[in-house]
DNA sequence: CAGAATAGTTAGCATGGCTAACGATAATCC
DNA sequence: GGATTATCGTTAGCCATGCTAACTATTCTG
């Protein structure tokens, strides 16, 4: 479907122009995405976070040892069960996020200053659909343990 | 601004739930949007090929080799300037460009399908808005002569 | 013709994906 | 209770993709 593929090269696109901020604001787009589930999702363990960042464990491994390294997130055993790891932001943590997701959204506002309001109607309207669609289920799969509705 | 808040994370969610498509695709992101570009827009230099995918040069030409030892594309010298390098889509590219597009964009065409055509319309306009705007000078950079490369 | 500008490449670093293999702990099954 | 099995997280090692700095080769310019 045309619509679809334009769409997707726009999102990335629309990211990768992003991620220079990213750049300048020391920290990563993965850590900055798993920060912001940890801040405003509260502690949660590393699989969890895992799931809800639709990656590996082995990687959220190692996307934790950074945040915790950088001071922006830490550990913590579970006493119920020995193998878990509780992860949590720390104050630092939530501070770099809001102020990383500030120069994103900065960056982008930008660019879009110079559009008509009905343009930017359009991309309202665009952005609610595709929020919308992405809510449905999985077409063609169980209605297993999905949920992660999205932050 | 509202809009940029809403469309970051549409953006985000969208291409975090088609990210496991292009593992089974075979072929990386960049590649593929880098050979989309190849397919659709002909033979172009290195540079302009960096532009239009917003990367630096030494990261496309990584690309490109990569491209380059799958066989889906072929470099060539510009006979009239010896420092420049013409990129071109081999058959097998484009082969690959549409059977991996179609996996990739599988999932989201699946989601879109419940859509009205006045809203598939609203989709395709935003994007073409982003895409326009994202190619745009940097704002409140200073306008020396440079013009990178053009476009 | 000498020097500046331009196009790509190479080297090296960081991040961020993955699988496979390994503890360590918990749960289950005689 | 002890052996087996399951689960959770980490470690090791692979690859892709971003970047800057520094280099070569070519072209342009003064």
């Amino acid at each position: 479907m045309a619509v679809a593929d334009r769409l997707h090269s726009a999102a990335i696109h629309l990211l990768r122009r992003l991620r220079r901020e990213d750049a300048t604001s020391g920290i990563g787009s993965a850590r900055l995405s798993a920060l912001s589930v940890l801040v405003f999702g509260g502690p949660v363990s590393l699989g969890r976070l895992a799931a809800a960042e639709q990656v590996r464990p082995p990687t959220m491994s190692r996307i934790v040892a950074g945040l915790e390294r950088a001071g922006l997130a830490a550990r913590a055993g579970d006493p119920r069960d020995g193998r878990q790891v509780v992860l949590q932001a720390t104050r630092a943590g939530a501070r770099v996020l809001h102020r990383g997701r500030r120069r994103r959204i900065a960056a982008l506002a930008a660019r879009l200053r110079p559009l008509a309001p009905r343009q930017l109607g359009t991309l309202a309207e665009a952005a609610e659909l595709i929020e919308r669609v992405l809510r449905r289920r999985e077409p063609s799969r169980h209605r297993g343990a999905v949920a992660h509705t999205g932050r």
